[in-house]
DNA sequence: TAGACAAGCAAGCAATTGCTTGGTAGGATG
DNA sequence: CATCCTACCAAGCAATTGCTTGCTTGTCTA
């Protein structure tokens, strides 16, 4: 009956089966949104009967709030990583846009990151106002690529409307690319860099 | 008790409450999504009880079908009479986004078009292949546009990759632009139109 | 071996949900 | 005047919802 309150003791082994509940949550969350999810599916899902969940969540907005929290979390890792990896101006945006379509389109982060950009509303307003702040400090390493990919003459406009554009041409992809189709994320990512920067191709 | 099965005799007038639901329907699903939205909301926005709209629709569902069809039709109109009107390939496209963002932005119609870009997973299968179908035939006309675009070398890629990284630049802002802020729809489209072309701006 | 704790289960409760039912006020129609 | 039809209301039903409660199991430690 007692509950990890905050930080259960000797977090790495406990939270095991945690992650199986956030796992399911994320899955589903993503596929029928957050309301259309009931406790009842995750717990299913989870290999658990339907009040388990609680045991690991006060509440199914918690659960909301791990799961976009993870992929906050993950595609700010993966993005910032490629940002400071030292390249040229080039390599650096099309490497940021491979590992930003990477979290949001495969295998492995697709359920969290989906769900942060479809599902964030259904927060709420504390873990909201947690959430806006972390996405604007992922969102401004894409500003500073644009200021210099413009000082290098790659791109024409390094204003916020231009980084919401780009934003919203990568999230899009949420909605309509498929995995196993005939486009791999790579070449997407290449194909977007070339949509957007004024220079000749590089096929 | 007997309803009004497939249309009601004198249509035009006897569809005035009907409109009242659908209008309701339209903002609350945009603000708190479709399962979120109850139907005793959506009763209680047309001034009803919660039983009356069902003289009107037989279910849920058919209001978020009548919602997302609203939304189709007026967006497809607007962006197809800007397609034809005649206009060079630049002015064409600049004013075919700004008939779009006008459309999912602007008060008039933002209710129904973001019902129609966010919360389509949720219909009914027959209903979600009839609006994918209504979808595509939108979707050719940019593709159209974006092939004479790049007839003129003002676009480099006119793939359907390409159709799907504008579309989704564009739908996105319906998650982040405010009305009342400081840019306008009409500099929104222009800025747009010169985030993606391959031309000296015209400012 | 005894105790403690993590992690669940079985059962159910109060509230909410989509939707149905029988009725009815008011205008049009004969 | 009698009838019909449109558009709604008042009431409620069966199912589902998020969540709670008391109890059990397996495992670790002293």
């Amino acid at each position: 009956m007692k509950r990890p309150v905050d930080l259960p003791p000797s977090a790495a082994a406990a939270g095991n089966r945690r992650s199986a509940v956030v796992r399911a949550a994320g899955r589903l969350f993503r596929e029928k949104g957050y309301a259309a999810t009931t406790i009842r599916d995750i717990a299913q899902a989870a290999g658990m009967r339907s009040g388990s969940p609680f045991y690991h969540f006060r509440t199914k907005h918690d659960m909301l709030h791990a799961v976009v929290l993870e992929g906050l979390a993950a595609v700010h890792a993966a993005v910032a990583l490629e940002l400071n990896a030292g390249r040229p101006p080039r390599q650096t945006f099309e490497a940021m846009l491979r590992a930003h379509l990477q979290q949001v389109l495969g295998e492995e982060g697709r359920d969290f990151s989906a769900v942060l950009l479809h599902e964030s509303r259904h927060l709420e307003p504390s873990a909201l106002a947690e959430v806006i702040a972390l996405k604007d400090a992922y969102e401004a390493m894409w500003q500073k690529v644009l200021k210099i990919l413009k000082r290098a003459g790659l791109v024409a406009d390094d204003s916020k409307a231009a980084r919401l554009f780009l934003l919203g041409a990568m999230n899009w992809t949420t909605l309509w690319y498929r995995t196993g189709g005939p486009l791999s994320v790579e070449r997407l990512a290449r194909q977007l860099a070339n949509f957007v920067l004024r220079e000749p191709d590089k096929p």
